[in-house]
RNA sequence: GCGUCGGUGCCCGAGCGGCCCAAGGGAAGGGACUGCAAAUCCCUACAGUCGCGGGUUCAAAUCCCGCCCGGCGCUCCA
């Protein structure tokens, strides 16, 4: 049975799409004014991960993923930079996907752009504005909270205890009815790009655009709303207010996964603390940095430095050690073992389980060295192929050996030569041989069928 | 302050009432294999107060209460 747990709830909940089958799954994807980093892949790779088994359990997933492309920081950026909104929003979203496109981030079904879907946005304000829901200032058009009567219920909180809180941070000039209420619309400033509104020029808040996006592809009762945790609130609890005033029902189940943590502190872009995504790519394999998010469950804070990386760089190469001993053996991927799919499947079932299922793989690994070193190719071969069909799921399967560089007919030679030497007894020379290809960032590993080499990254 | 999540071995990190003298990974020690390594396998040590103190229960890391500590949210934020 597949449970999720839903931050609306808070409790793990038996997960039903509500069209057999067809799961409806919309995530927040970043701003884009700057470049992406570890943050946005931890959340991105939640998704992935969360569309990858659900598809795999034969699931059809409809994936939208937002890309907001318009707001204070990208016009900041644009100004400060002598460029435009679009040229900026356009720079970082090519580079977010790059990024995210070496992680094995698999692309959703839709991404979206708030700027492609401004005519729906005011459609939705119209209808909130007819049902009272909202109202209109000189400024813009505000949602009106005290029309809700479960306003805060995502994040646990009153409507009272929130405005306690946002009081003390009211601006004096500020001519909002209640300080909780929020722009659906902003008009428009000078110097700011725009779009045109029956309300007069302006550009539209950030959260309606979600709304919008959602409601307009996936329909109403969607299934799953996804997004990093430090959005909960104001960003979903104000979305979620906005489709419930429009009469209709939301999201069904709202997953947050959680932050990365540096020195203890949050990472994120205002306390500049932040490593990029490309600085840790450009720097170890990217299946890597998967598999050390993946040994921790999306909800829980995580900490991303130098030792850790390390440590799943060693237990990465546990996958490559055996893929290389699988292929010299002659080992074949036969049937999977269903027994060992059932307890990873059950592990991802309760709430995206990766860290248990990873328990799994990492002794299915063991267990298939072991039937390596047993002769039981047969076995092996099983194991192989229980390996293979879990990794690919995961996204960590081996990439595809590239071992056909001009570099490579040299260094068989050499391996070869060393060979040779050993068999006459000439350790020296082997041993120079090996050093010399250490050096290069070559690794040899000796069998009883002779010396295979790989390249260590 | 309020809300919320968490505090598990040397480190990371599962577990969420009995199957736990607590998974998995990293680091450590020993053995096998090897000319020596690497890889692999086997074994060992490492949690025994599972933050602290109470309580519930036949039974608690797991539930309840209080306390201490930390993260996140309450402001743009993945």
């Amino acid at each position: 049975m597949l449970r999720f747990y839903d931050t609306l709830s808070r409790e793990k909940r038996e997960f039903a799409p509500r069209k057999d089958g067809e799961v409806s799954l919309y995530a927040c994807g970043p701003t884009v004014y700057d470049v992406p980093h570890l943050g946005h892949a931890r959340t991105a790779l939640t998704y992935d991960i969360l569309v990858r088994f659900l598809r795999w359990q034969g699931h059809d997933v409809v994936y939208v993923a937002n890309i907001t492309d318009i707001d204070d920081n990208i016009i900041a950026r644009a100004q400060r930079e002598n460029s435009t909104e679009p040229e900026i929003a356009a720079t970082y979203e090519a580079e977010y996907i790059r990024q995210l496109d070496r992680l094995g981030i698999e692309h959703p079904t839709h991404r979206t752009h708030a700027t492609d879907y401004i005519a729906e946005m005011i459609g939705v304000i119209e209808v909130l504005l007819e049902r009272k829901m909202a109202y209109t200032l000189d400024s813009g058009v505000y949602f009106d909270v005290s029309e809700l009567d479960d306003y805060g219920a995502l994040v646990h909180r009153t409507a009272d205890d929130l405005r306690e809180t946002a009081m003390a941070r009211v601006e004096a000039d500020d001519e909002k009815d209640d300080p909780l209420d929020f722009a659906l619309w902003k008009a428009a400033k000078p110097g700011e790009p725009t779009w045109e509104s029956p309300w007069g020029p302006g550009r539209p808040g950030w959260h309606i655009e979600c709304v919008a996006m959602a409601l307009g592809i996936l329909g109403p009762g969607f299934d799953i709303h996804g997004g990093g945790s430090d959005l909960a609130f104001p960003h979903h609890e104000n979305e979620r207010a906005e489709a419930v005033a429009t009469g209709q029902p939301f999201a069904n189940t709202w997953i947050h996964s959680a932050m990365i943590n540096v020195g203890g502190e949050k990472m994120s872009k205002s306390l500049n603390n932040f490593t990029t995504l490309a600085d840790i790519l450009d720097n170890h394999d990217p299946r890597v940095l998967r598999l050390l998010m993946l040994q921790t469950h999306y909800r829980k804070t995580m900490e991303v430095n130098g030792d850790a990386l390390a440590a799943a760089a060693q237990a990465l190469d546990r996958f490559n050690a055996f893929d290389r001993s699988a292929a010299s053996a002659g080992v074949v991927a036969s049937t999977p073992d269903q027994a060992i799919l059932d307890e990873v499947i059950e592990a991802m079932n309760d709430d995206l389980g990766t860290p248990k299922a990873l328990a799994t793989t990492f002794e299915t690994v063991r267990a298939a060295n072991a039937a390596i070193a047993a002769n039981d190719l047969e076995l092996a071969a099983s194991l192989k192929a229980t390996l293979d069909e879990v990794l690919s799921v995961l996204g960590l399967a081996p990439a595809e050996s590239a071992g056909d560089d001009e570099d490579s007919a040299a260094i068989d030679a050499l391996v070869a030569e060393r060979d040779e030497a050993r068999a006459n007894k000439d350790f020296e020379t082997s041993d120079r041989i090996r050093d010399e290809l250490a050096a290069q960032g070559i690794v040899i590993e000796d069998s009883p069928t002779g010396a295979t080499w790989y390249r260590k990254k």
